[in-house]
DNA sequence: ATTAGCACTTGGGTAATGCGAGTGCTAAAA
DNA sequence: TTTTAGCACTCGCATTACCCAAGTGCTAAT
């Protein structure tokens, strides 16, 4: 009896994988008969039976009812895609096609991401899957005012990593473009890294002073800063093509698409997800992620599978892009895909160092 | 004979106005024997079949088979919809509920959008949609640039409208304060006003010569401008809440789901829809639309009727919020809570004039 | 250890059946 | 002329019975 590493038999071990393998292909209950004559075994299927006997003792395989071929289980898929994982590598023509889509695009990371879970989509015929995760507590390293008319000024706020938000602030009494370059000076000499909780009464009053005349700005542009900053931590996650799943059998019943389109309610969920699988890190953290089943634990993936890696930048995880499917997933073309497609990211966005804080760069030049 | 001005008998008004309200309540075919019952009337099951036979000769009501109840046609819903229409208004818990939900997003009209979309869909139980029309050819009406590090600046595009884009760009020199200004300089003395095809080789030179020594960043510059120019214009839709809609029986088949998940793809068709209602404008150009069946040409919606209003900005079409149901919908919630949303946002986004174009305003003040 | 043969299980497809809801029509009543 | 009661008829739908095919487990022979 040749065992491999794993406690299987090497004949046990290709069974498993043609089982997977074939009903990843065909959808349907793989039996004896059909092993037997696929070519890859020249024993019968009686022999055939009784491994496939024993492989459901050990849980790789079970059967939907008695007197229908067998189906991998979770334990199934998690050997196969394990033995799999190894040796997975892209194809040329994929990663052409990835890295020009992702060119096109030479935008925010915002943006990026809403493109890759499209591409992710288009590309494995699943429902592609971003997230970005919230960017920490930090605020804004930087704020610039521009004056826009009498009345109104665009605020600009900047983050760390060169994205900026801008806001419209409307006053109902006049200021001058002075009044916007105070504001702006006083914002990057007193809030900068600052959360909200931090800014206290005296220190407001303070700002409202240095801002004066126009003092009326402080406090308009304080809570804008605050709600933007509170939107950008929320995180974000971008589910696209859940119409390409219906067309699988596994989600022909309604029950199963609800889940997958609530998905995007329950956003917090799939981000713990990522951070989580993020934090068993270690030389594997850098790895494609597969999670089969219930070894998530949102119920409205129960019945499918997770294939994700995450976007870095200089070392921090800025999010992530995955691919979400049926439990019998081509994992060898998803595995590959969604490698791809994250390393095109990573090298999209590069690692840029971060912008220092406004107070530095101001000294020299604007005044 | 009593007939009222549309052709019909007071009584057929009625019944047809009865089945249609139960058909929506219930979602069942109504039969003669339950109208009967009803209430409403006086008269037997017998005379309500022949009014029935009547009405289904006349195209409002048809049978889904032979020996069942009947069921509103699109003529039959639109009947019931236009006899409605005057005298629709919101309650006042809704108007409430809407007025404060959209308070706290104090953003930008795409967030305001995505947030009506979300609201809409959570107010009706239906499916929220959001429409932002391209924003005609005109590119923005003036540019900054900020200094954010040594080798990277900010581009800040400014729409006419007060709102911004913001994008990065690097270089591989190092740039200066001063060549962030004098690129904005240039930039608005230059391009503002001109779509991409009026952007002449002639034009970039004397830009650059203009630029100089911090030439390079202008073909960067004016690229990154007209990319996402290109993309403002294209024009977004948001929907939100599909699966809320497969509660309703209609949508209990796979088919009609997939047209709805795929309504996202071919934004540009709903976009026609929307600017097309508003061209047949007039005095009801500022009403609720309501598009039932195959009123609208999308074969998507095909089973579904779509219930919008535009939002305007001084005057201008900016955007649409509606609702997706199914054709038995409880238009009056609907219409109402539409009419409160639309003029909610309205409301909110003011109508402020437009901004000037950059030239007059650089000329005092930063030099 | 492998194989051939056989009885057994079971899901799914198909045809037959009965039921119920609702209609259309006719003839009588108002 | 309008309304009503009565009745035969039509279908959709759910239930039942039934058969078939696929695949298994087990036993006995190789």
């Amino acid at each position: 009896m040749k065992e491999a590493q794993n406690g299987l038999t090497n004949r046990q071990s290709l069974i498993l994988r043609t089982v997977v393998e074939s009903y990843i292909e065909n959808g349907e209950p793989v039996g004896s008969k059909f092993l037997c004559e696929c070519g890859r075994f020249t024993c019968s299927s009686a022999t055939i039976r009784n491994e496939m006997a024993e492989l459901e003792a050990l849980g790789y395989l079970e059967q939907p009812h008695t007197s229908s071929g067998r189906v991998p289980t979770e334990l199934g898929y998690r050997f196969y895609v394990d033995s799999l994982l190894e040796s997975y590598n892209s194809t040329a023509s994929d990663v052409e096609r990835i890295k020009s889509a992702l060119k096109e695009k030479r935008a925010e990371l915002d943006q990026i991401l809403t493109q890759a879970s499209r591409l992710a989509s288009s590309l494995t015929n699943y429902t592609g899957l971003a997230v970005r995760p919230g960017q920490g507590h930090g605020a804004f390293c930087r704020y610039e005012a521009i004056c826009l008319s009498s009345r109104s000024l665009l605020l600009v706020m900047i983050n760390p990593d060169g994205s900026a938000k801008t806001r419209n602030l409307r006053t109902d009494v006049d200021i001058t473009k002075e009044d916007a370059d105070t504001l702006a000076r006083t914002l990057n000499s007193c809030i900068v890294g600052l959360s909200a909780s931090e800014v206290t009464l005296p220190l407001m009053m303070r700002m409202e002073e240095m801002c004066a005349p126009a003092s009326h700005l402080v406090s308009m542009a304080v809570k804008c800063i605050y709600e933007t900053a509170i939107e950008k931590n929320d995180g974000d996650v971008r589910i696209d093509g859940v119409n390409r799943l219906l067309e699988y059998p596994e989600y022909s019943d309604t029950e199963s698409i609800a889940g997958l389109l609530g998905l995007g309610d329950s956003k917090n969920a799939l981000l713990d997800l990522v951070k989580e699988s993020e934090e068993l890190g270690g030389e594997a953290g850098d790895d494609v992620k597969i999670l089969i089943g219930s070894e998530n634990r949102l119920d409205a993936l129960g019945s499918s599978a997770l294939v994700f890696k995450t976007v870095k930048r200089g070392g921090r995880v800025v999010g992530a892009v995955g691919v979400i499917g049926p439990r019998r997933m081509k994992y060898q073309n998803v595995i590959s895909m969604v490698d791809s497609l994250a390393n095109g990211i990573n090298e999209l966005i590069g690692d840029d160092m971060l912008l220092p804080t406004a107070d530095t760069e101001r000294n020299n030049g604007n005044e």
